[in-house]
DNA sequence: CAATCAAGTGAGTATTTGCCCGTAAATGTA
DNA sequence: TACATTTACGGGCAAATACTCACTTGATTG
């Protein structure tokens, strides 16, 4: 007779509880505590820790004109395939509020197709806060690729692994890449690459029916400089030859053709090619990102966006 | 900036916004007023304008969703008083896993009550399981009143003592049922009910401020049969005339009625009514009890119902 | 053109919620 | 064991939110 149901309900199941009927059913706190047997205040601790353990997810369903309008005319100007801008807040220092949330659910569009599908993505911050969003689905028949490795030069696993998490949520086979991002030389990527289960990884991402990256900027915090995927050196050598961005790790100029040399030479990640007929989805938003992503957007190195509407008008009016 | 792409902001995209900011961005209703330039009462409005008009959507992300929205079903589809689903482990063969607990959580509710109250019970292998549950408590105020018989035809006492064991629990003057569950005769049944002390227990049961009852299926290994208190023949007899379930003895069709005749003349358990207005709570789960639940349900037999996920879905598909 | 009506607004008010803080229980430490 | 520290609890209160009501506006219609 001894299982886990044995164990009293655990603070979160009473959580959860609290905030399905606080936010679902409509209750009141008071109603909450005495349906949970509990003062207003535990209720209201309860409902407060679902919140903050990220149990309760909440979205919203409407184009709104401003945002549309917004979405409109960057399909324009960028022929993009499709665009989403979501509402800033002006008040706001969170980079991904709301761009979380709407690449979640894209994901989670994507994810709901009844024919098996191959995702690929990338990593990031930005990509980690959209699966943080996502809700727990069972998508065996899926299959997720990493398209970017999750070594850091010093051997160390990323700190955004995205994949893992994705994979974790949503049940599905993923292939995370055992590479680093960007290899010592040419020969090692060359010889790293040929071993024959990252051939197959490689060649199931060329397959794949959708793909996530976010959009890496290369300014002075530069997310691969940040997480010690490439030196000072290299970053100040890229920025040289015109790099403004990057997605995946492969280093993109304002117009955004891909550099040629540099640590291009070297990156390990699965390659990107312009103007691809499956949705190829960048995730970024930022006034310190719109050189970044505005060269992956001319380049076709993407051809869906998700972003905010500060970042969109800054799009434009560039 | 005018161009073909404007579009006047209608009054569900100021909703959309303003919802927007409260739920996502977690704004005041203040600041949006401020934001939106609206007075805060309209502001309000909004909010409210995009919760009814279905713009917001909220997500519980674990496992105790599920259920409670099966118990809101469940209550809405079958009108009860009260309704709670535990999770299913699929993986588990126990019928009683899970709903042990919340049976005992539930009749612990209503043994806290400050007034002295009087509950009665009923009998079998899930209400057995759910007083083992129960914790130790002194309840010496309240009254515990047994719905049935515990004699079997042999003469000897019933193998799952609900009521002997729950009141030794809690410490509560209690009132078995000395009678046979099904008397020889309609006769024999008259003469053992007319007795002073058994009238006494009869009357204090209807008086119960909350019942709790098994639901009792009558297929092949019906508990009725496999406890000796019915026979093949009048199993099979029952099943004839429609019966599908039964609760302390009394037999009933798909729809809940009581049957006339067969066994249920000669039940010598306490009547059960439709409809009552106190909580008669039922207890049952497991794909064998579905159409005996479903039954009892439909009948109003019980007003409220302690079930798991999977025979909650299957109630729902009925 | 006045009457009617639907929809929206702000003021006022009741209810609900968030949070501080002192106390009590649980847990960790010597 | 005794003591320190953390954790949880509930009372109380100010802030935030929901609701009611009387009024305005503007469109519709007989």
């Amino acid at each position: 007779m001894s299982s886990k149901y044995d164990a009293e309900p655990s603070r979160l199941d009473e959580a959860a509880r609290a905030g399905w009927l606080y936010y679902v059913a409509g209750n009141t706190q008071d109603e909450i505590a005495k349906k949970l047997g509990v003062s207003r205040q535990s209720a209201q601790r309860l409902v407060s820790l679902a919140i903050s353990a990220k149990l309760i997810k909440v979205r919203l369903d409407h184009p709104i004109a401003q945002c549309m309008e917004l979405s409109l005319r960057l399909k324009d100007k960028f022929g993009l395939q499709s665009c989403e801008v979501v509402p800033s807040d002006p008040t706001s220092s969170s980079v991904t509020l709301g761009i979380a949330q709407a690449g979640a659910a894209e994901m989670e569009r994507h994810l709901k197709s009844e024919q098996p599908i191959i995702m690929s993505v990338g990593t990031g911050r930005t990509l980690r806060a959209c699966v943080d969003q996502l809700q727990q689905m069972d998508c065996q028949k899926h299959r997720i690729i990493s398209l970017v490795g999750n070594i850091a030069s010093d051997g160390s696993a990323s700190a955004y692994d995205v994949i893992v998490r994705l994979a974790d949520t949503i049940k599905s086979p993923h292939f995370p890449l055992p590479l680093p991002v960007i290899a010592a030389s040419v020969e090692e990527r060359e010889i790293l690459q040929s071993q024959k289960f990252i051939r197959h990884i490689l060649d199931l991402a060329k397959q794949s029916d959708v793909t996530f990256v976010g959009i890496g900027h290369l300014e002075d915090n530069a997310p691969l400089l940040e997480d010690h995927f490439i030196t000072s050196e290299e970053r100040s050598d890229l920025i040289k030859a015109g790099a403004v961005g990057e997605i995946v790790g492969w280093a993109y100029d304002a117009q955004g053709n891909l550099l040629e040399g540099h640590t291009n030479d070297r990156v390990a990640s699965v390659p990107i090619f312009p103007n691809h007929d499956k949705p190829v989805i960048g995730i970024a938003s930022g006034i310190g990102k719109i050189s970044a992503i505005s060269g992956a957007l001319q380049g076709k190195l993407v051809n869906s966006l998700i972003t905010n509407e500060a970042t969109a008008e800054q799009l434009l009016n560039n």
